[in-house]
DNA sequence: ACCGCTAATACTCAAATTGAGTATATTCGG
DNA sequence: CCGAATATACTCAATTTGAGTATTAGCGGT
């Protein structure tokens, strides 16, 4: 189609001279059955996402990815899907680097923790760099600290200061007694621009974080883990891909933690079954796991078949206040 | 952070000889009350998308994005969001040039038709490149084609038939009279694999939909109005974008109208109006449109406030079968 | 002034889904 | 054989849906 190309080609020969690099990062997610794990690079002095350049040789961007991956970490990846592409100068770009990052991140899920030791790689607690977003038991200490930080980013802000208090209020659920889990990203974009993380700070400013036993990440990766984890949470939701995290074959409460440790929140039992059994999303083996410490529980495994009987057979989570599971 | 760079830098320094290139595109979708319109500019042979390289000048991928189509069709943009990043060497990167391309692909809603003559792009209805999407005057025709091709398809296809048969049965509903809106990247991702839609054939061969006054779009572009599409429909869902694209004040029949172009379903109609009314998404003007033909409506406008309110306030669709609006 | 057309708006009702429990069944370790 | 600990089963009221029917308000004629 040249004829198309016409005016675009002249266009793009204005910045041919323009040096661009694209990385392909990875967020590789995966459960024990209490907690969710991501994949990282412990540099100095920040952890890193595993990642690499797009090259000439990768013919397409997640195979690109892949590569990058399996070499990295000896990890083979099973799914994977695309989440963002980050681009923005003062964020991404390295100093002193001429030319134009790009950064296209994908989001990985894995069944096991084969962490592997080539480039030593090894698996953290997603919750290590995101701890407000823990529910699980209770409201997390840290948001204490958070929110006299955010009071105070709203009274120093004059007239934007009434909708950064609605903004704050949104995404941390200040006043009512709501917590939306799938507002990740919100949340870390406030604390952000609050100056509350670390890498918000331009020199080495301390921040109230830090004091805390802040893990930072390098560039942009705590914001991509953000929104990988924002991506996720929403996505079980509507898509059986928690069955991605799972073993081959488990128990129903093994998948309700699974779900509880990434939603960050606890659920109704005994609704969440009901859920998982009237949606067809499980089959029994006929074994069970005796090691419960009362009466022993039927294995199950994902019915794969679902995936091609209904277009959207996710986890409609329903959180309960009091775990009295 | 210089020592976390030391093993990416040299990876890097292996392509810093790939020259990439960048292109920013963007599916601009307007609505007339009755139909979803998309911004193109007329190519010969083909129709394409608004689209620019990225340049060193761009602080951010958005701000490049909305530079471009302001220069190219005069439009100021409103709500803008990243869709996705495409990269495969075979569907993007132009024959003849060297180096590699990739394409990140936005979705933008605005409110009026105010095309451009600058550049000459104008609107055109978005089922025009997706007839199969539009079921609001019952099955669409092309379904017939479609069927009969796919059956070919999937016969033709050995031991892969199985799967083929039912990937397409849940994506067209085929057996089942159930259609699900939101699969229209599936749809559009199997027409292409069977070869159905133009852009998969690489010779001149026609296909079904040549036949049938197809439009075609050039390189990857009817993929990306797909992702577009798919992903709106999604969104109106569980977020207010729909408002993005009606004017200040207006009815709800126009308001449900409007959703109906773009989901492509026909809706209840005082279950519509519930769920707006419940959900607080607008408010009245205190003023009437009496050009209805019958009782005069009610204006209203969008409140913005709930975007304040409620993480989620989007129109979850009834649909119905018959259309006895 | 009133009729009938048309569409807006109001109200109804059964079915399905949800939220939150209580009740019963099986193991295990003494 | 008891009690602790969990799994699994069943219950029930409150909402939320899906699908209608009923009523209201302008308009264009006569």
């Amino acid at each position: 189609m040249p004829s198309s190309q016409a005016d675009r080609s002249s266009a793009a020969s204005e910045v041919e001279g323009l040096a661009l690099f694209a990385e392909l990062s990875a967020v590789i997610i995966a459960a024990s059955v209490d907690e969710p794990m991501v994949l990282v690079r412990p540099d100095v002095p920040v952890d890193t996402l595993p990642a690499g350049p797009l090259q000439s040789g990768h013919r397409t961007l997640e195979a690109g990815l892949r590569a990058w991956v399996e070499q990295q970490t000896n990890l083979h990846l099973g799914y994977v899907e695309q989440l963002y592409t980050f681009g923005d100068t003062d964020r991404i770009d390295m100093p002193g680097r001429g030319g134009r990052s790009l950064s296209i991140a994908y989001l990985a899920l894995v069944r096991a923790l084969r962490a592997s030791a080539r480039s030593g790689a090894r698996w953290q607690n997603v919750y290590t760099y995101l701890p407000w977003e823990d529910w699980r038991d209770g409201r997390p200490a840290v948001l204490e600290t958070i929110e006299t930080y955010l009071k105070t980013w709203v009274k120093d802000s004059g007239d934007a200061g009434a909708l950064r208090e609605k903004r704050a209020a949104l995404a941390f659920g200040l006043g009512t007694d709501s917590w939306s889990d799938e507002l990740v990203l919100d949340r870390y974009e406030l604390l952000y621009e609050a100056g509350f993380v670390r890498e918000a700070r331009r020199d080495g400013e301390t921040t109230p974080l830090t004091a805390m036993t802040d893990y930072p990440m390098g560039l942009d990766h705590r914001r991509i883990l953000a929104t990988a984890l924002g991506r996720l949470r929403g996505k079980i939701k509507y898509r059986p891909v928690i069955f991605e995290l799972m073993p081959e074959s488990f128990t129903l409460l093994d998948l309700q933690r699974t779900v509880e440790g990434l939603s960050g929140i606890r659920l109704h039992k005994q609704n969440f079954r009901r859920l998982v059994e009237t949606q067809g999303l499980v089959e029994e083996t006929g074994e069970l796991q005796t090691e419960t410490g009362g009466r022993p529980a039927r294995l199950v495994r994902f019915r794969r078949e679902v995936l091609l009987e209904r277009p959207s057979p996710g986890l409609r989570l329903s959180s309960t206040k009091r775990p009295p599971n």
